[in-house]
DNA sequence: GCTTCAATGGACTATTTGGTCCGATGCAAG
DNA sequence: CTTGCATCGGACCAAATAGTCCATTGAAGC
């Protein structure tokens, strides 16, 4: 998956600058307006409507709702993969990782929990009633956590970690405390679940660590 | 809460027996049917049919589906709080803690991680369209997480846990891991990652405890 | 037994919403 | 310029769905 593009269509013949920009509209319309009202909630006038676009540009673009829903996911994820491999990608430390942690508390902290992660709500409301969408979004889950993992082991490489210390697991459990995180946060209306899950992830990492240090996780 | 009555209504004069059946009848066919659609994918007619009634008796009993839902937030809270006050009232040492997340895993294995948590997947559905729901929701996390903290304070209590132990912020990281891996389990249609958050949770109590015991998480 | 009202069956309505269609327009190639 | 096709506007359609209404039944109190 590449960083351009992120919204480009999958196959047809001749396709216009035009065309593009319009799928792209669609597509991010959809990602905004279904980010706060859920996907089933969120109708395709809504998303027409925000888009400036009209029903024909819709099913030119994509054959029906399920269709746009499935092109939302991967169009979501990307970002998201693009977003986290900027800030993950380099590292190598554990105040790197209290960085990363400190980044999606702050923006999440800016609306109060509400919204909870794209990825995550879009993979309760979709993973039992569309198996393509199900298996798209565990896949992009897998990336992120692999994201984790990859610096994990760099800090396991450099002897930072014990070498008893499983960085898929470890990612595998960040992840879900991070995910818990923007669940509660998000019934709670505040970020504050999310530090306690994070930080007692982050702990758990931390007690990996070769030279337990004083740094504190906040 | 009470135990019992958990689909009683909260005020209409005179009503009969047959009458709270029939209530009780549509939130439980309302709470399976959810579980499964999600409650924006599930219609009044799908209700209807499986839980034998008809549309008058929808609407004599809820005003409209959004009470109906609801009402089913806190029928399925206090489902959800009378099946765990059973596992965790008693709760007194770490092997407790194990069988409690032993319990869960099995149960949600039946379905490969299906369906996720009913009251997870209601809050990430509902917490940004509906304010009742979700501040009702967000009472049954605590409420939940209240019932783990007592445990972890009587560990405490009895020495089992050190002093510097703080049993609300394990409860908080301990559902958030929870929910965090009914999210994980869901989308991968696995229940592997839900078993390693909460592993994860159980490592970060464990290290807690005043004796460190060589007793297995599995 | 009579009265009263909760409870019920189910047809019916209004609105929303996903989806279709066709004529118009813009753009690029020959 | 002309032709072909992608793109577009928006009216229109059909199905789904929330919600209404009224006649009927059943049960509890007098």
């Amino acid at each position: 998956m590449s960083d351009e593009q992120v919204a480009a269509p999958t196959n047809r013949r001749r396709i216009s600058q035009r065309g593009i920009a319009t799928r792209e509209r669609i597509l991010d319309a959809a990602n905004r307006l279904m980010l706060v009202r859920g996907v089933n909630a969120t109708t395709l006038d809504d998303i027409r409507e925000a888009s400036q676009t009209s029903k024909s540009q819709l099913y030119h673009h994509f054959a029906d709702k399920q269709e746009l829903v499935r092109a939302l996911v991967k169009y979501r994820g990307a970002l998201v993969l693009q977003r986290e491999r900027a800030g993950l990608e380099r590292l190598r430390s554990f105040s790197g990782l209290v960085r990363w942690r400190n980044a999606l508390v702050q923006a999440n902290s800016l609306n109060n929990g509400k919204h909870g992660c794209g990825l995550g709500s879009m993979a309760l409301e979709l993973s039992d009633q569309d198996e393509q969408a199900r298996s798209s979004l565990s896949e992009t889950f897998e990336a992120w956590e692999k994201l984790i993992s990859d610096g994990l082991h760099r800090m396991r490489d450099s002897g930072l970690l014990r070498q008893d210390a499983d960085p898929e697991k470890l990612s595998t459990g960040l992840m879900a405390a991070l995910q818990g995180g923007y669940l509660l946060a998000n019934a709670a209306h505040d970020v504050a679940p999310m530090e306690v899950a994070l930080d007692m992830a982050l702990e758990h990492i931390k007690s990996f660590l070769v030279q337990p240090s004083g740094e504190s996780t906040h």
